[in-house]
DNA sequence: GCTTGACTTAGAGCGAACTTTAAGGTTTAG
DNA sequence: CTAAACCTTAAAGTTCGCTCTAAGTCAAGC
């Protein structure tokens, strides 16, 4: 059982951060202690580093949300879940893929404005 | 010269961005029309396309708008311009692998779930 | 017993990048 | 001449993902 400063410093998120996630649904219900303090358990820190894996690469919360309603919601949720984590990958492959398309485009007005500083610099050399 | 519309048919912004882009001082200033319509010139749509090129790569508008202004100021601005450059490259460099880092993470997590969804659904085959 | 600091809640605020609205002027086709 | 479509502005509203505030409760050390 864990207080919600020291999940704060395991997992990297602010306690208003989790407090915020529980509330979106991202966790379930937390337990509490007799006067109310949240008591996270190692399965709660198992989802949390789900929730940031998926996080990480750019799922929204409002998805993550229903990722994991449908882990609650048991074994006969498998096939729904596989099918989103392949949309959800394919997404990402995509857009690494436009990301390094686009990123070649930088890198050719880098090269073109290096090639250009070197024509203006160069003459100070002379 | 094209009108505002004609320009967000060529770059796939809408007319309320490109206003909005304007305002935020990406544009420096459009020419306008005796009745005060916006009248953007081919050099408005290179700027555009740059504009695209860095957003695209993730560069926030104040950092684009930043750049823009560099460019604006003329060629003594090179040097700063190609700094901002390779430091939005690098960024944008470590921003991918980092991704590639947590889509793996992904992929093992998709692994997990279509072996457990052999598991559970295996059994009816038989 | 008291202070300090961590915890609780509901709800307001923030920054980014639009998006929409309101209220009006312009252009053009019929 | 008028209606429809398109333009103008300033400013308010939206969504996302937090982040902070206020006002109060609880726990631990001295």
């Amino acid at each position: 059982m864990y207080s919600i400063q020291e999940v704060s410093q395991k997992t990297g998120l602010t306690a208003h951060t989790l407090r915020f996630y529980e509330k979106e649904g991202l966790l379930g219900s937390v337990e509490r202690s007799e006067s109310g303090f949240r008591q996270y358990t190692d399965d709660d820190l198992e989802v949390l580093s789900g929730i940031c894996c998926l996080k990480n690469t750019g799922m929204s919360l409002r998805e993550i949300a229903r990722f994991l309603e449908l882990s609650r919601e048991g074994d006969q949720t498998l096939r729904q879940r596989v099918e989103l984590l392949e949309a959800h990958r394919n997404k990402v492959l995509a857009q690494m893929e436009q990301m390094q398309t686009h990123l070649d485009k930088v890198t050719r007005k880098l090269n073109y404005y290096t090639e250009k500083l070197r024509a203006y610099e160069g003459p100070e050399r002379d």
